[in-house]
DNA sequence: GTTCCGCATGAATCGATAG
DNA sequence: ACTATCGATTCATGCGGAA
């Protein structure tokens, strides 16, 4: 009653499983407070590029930004979590410090810097240059607003041990790949039923490919990258907040998990890709 | 000449494959401007236990830096390299933030930040606390006096990965007598694609395990890390400093490289431990 | 029904060319 | 001079079609 009243008259129900147009400063502004678990994002990159419709300019990224997160750390419940998967790019030969600067100021704005995932990327983007390789991470930064928060390690444990290479080898090369790269197929469920078999908790460098799928729009994460964190930090029903969801990628894999999503964009193309990718799950319902 | 007077009497020559026991901001001041072809170093971390931590003071962490960066500036040729291998505490489950601040106060001296590498420790430490995984990765900065720089990539070329591997390996039970036997063969011609493309450039993610010998004081990186860079930035018989070397792990790697070393460490028990590394390899040289 | 190859495709980066 | 666009380089992956 008295959280309804500090809030007026918002409610989530309308933002629930929903792929919304528009900018999510404006449309997180009709939440109510504290009402997701989790925050999992790939905001667009700062790019130099002015003709590019969702570029946002190096200069004033982060002020753009911090308008932004002001709304995520109100909407986001206490015991929440925001993860934030970004890349700096590099400029001239030289890497841009924005995303440093970035981090900074989220601290400063109260969120806690509590950890920073590295995504390996194992297909990383070909090419040789003279002073460098091929980038193949990127970062995953993990904010919370208190110093507990919701995590379940056991959900995201990985069979390890004899036992589970046995079992491994007898499935096929298609299966295992599977097994591997994504995470929407049964076998990497099951692998919460080795707990106390032989799995092991897992490190804070993921391996995944990006997937590369001859579509249109291809997603820049793969599914595993949300589920990850989504399996990591929610429970079955919790609420998961995509502000810049791109293809549609965070809200597949809450489809895939039983959480619920809200998904958001500016850009008209990528709200129906996305909506698209969310209708076609539920026309084909993975196995589980 | 000309040079020779603006360094005054300085020389290299004194300091060449010796591990110096002081300050590296007063022993660098003895050395020539422009003469070294790499740095690569672990610095020690302010530790919150004590005020301070072989004289690095937990405030002011980045000044402490700075002034002994200015050294590293001016002792660097221009188309070297330097290289900082480190990674934040996490301090009451917040991570510092006093890397991040120390590139931005490295690129306002004047500092191109490149790169940034990750060393993923394929062994980590073992353990496991309720709110964070095992950390697995360091950062190892990459930072030019220039926008060109000395950089030999074929001596780091590693295997191909496991798409050629798999499949040049599926191709030698039926295939490959048929490639053989058959110069005329349309196949024979696409196996001559992957004739000699066994290797790869790396990408910007290292994967070393960590070293776990049995020494009094654990070297805080493997020996392939420092050798991994020195490979990739300098020649044979280049200068290689180390201002923080430690148990003289960089030291060992350049002996083995064929390449010279300077190693500072104000602690004199390190300082003993790094001289006699360095004596046993003398005594038991490395089967290169 | 499997297994296996051919091919397109990436949150890339640099240097050259064009406006 | 300064910016925008384009071609070259390169390799792990998934998918479609073929054997």
């Amino acid at each position: 009653m008295k959280e309804k009243r500090r809030n007026g008259s918002k409610a989530i129900a309308p933002f629930k499983n929903k792929i919304l147009q528009g900018d999510c400063l404006d449309i997180l502004a009709g939440l109510p407070r504290e009402s997701v678990n989790l925050i999992v994002t790939s905001p667009p990159y700062a790019d130099n590029r002015k003709s590019s419709y969702e570029g946002v300019p190096i200069d004033g990224y982060v002020d753009w930004f911090l308008e932004r997160s002001a709304q995520f750390q109100r909407v986001l419940r206490s015991d929440g979590s925001f993860i934030l998967n970004v890349k700096e790019r590099t400029v001239k030969g030289e890497k841009g410090t924005y995303i440093l600067e970035l981090v900074l100021a989220l601290k400063d704005q109260g969120w806690r810097w509590t950890e920073e995932y590295i995504w390996h990327k194992k297909n990383s983007y070909p090419g040789k240059w003279p002073n460098r390789f091929r980038d193949a991470w990127e970062r995953c930064l993990h904010f919370t607003k208190q110093k507990s928060f919701k995590m379940f390690q056991e959900s995201v444990m990985v069979p390890t041990g004899d036992w589970a290479k046995g079992r491994l080898s007898r499935l096929s090369q298609v299966d295992r790949l599977r097994a591997e790269s994504s995470a929407q197929n049964g076998f990497a469920k099951n692998v919460s039923n080795w707990v106390g078999r032989d799995a092991a908790y897992p490190t804070n460098v993921l391996h995944l490919a990006t997937e590369c799928k001859n579509r249109q729009h291809s997603a820049p994460f793969p599914v595993s990258l949300p589920a990850w964190f989504i399996k990591l930090f929610t429970e079955d029903g919790d609420i998961v907040l995509d502000p810049f969801i791109g293809a549609g990628t965070t809200a597949v894999a809450c489809h895939q998990l039983d959480r619920q999503f809200i998904g958001i964009d500016s850009n008209p193309s990528y709200v129906a890709l996305a909506r698209s990718a969310v209708a076609n799950l539920k026309r084909h319902p993975v196995q589980r």
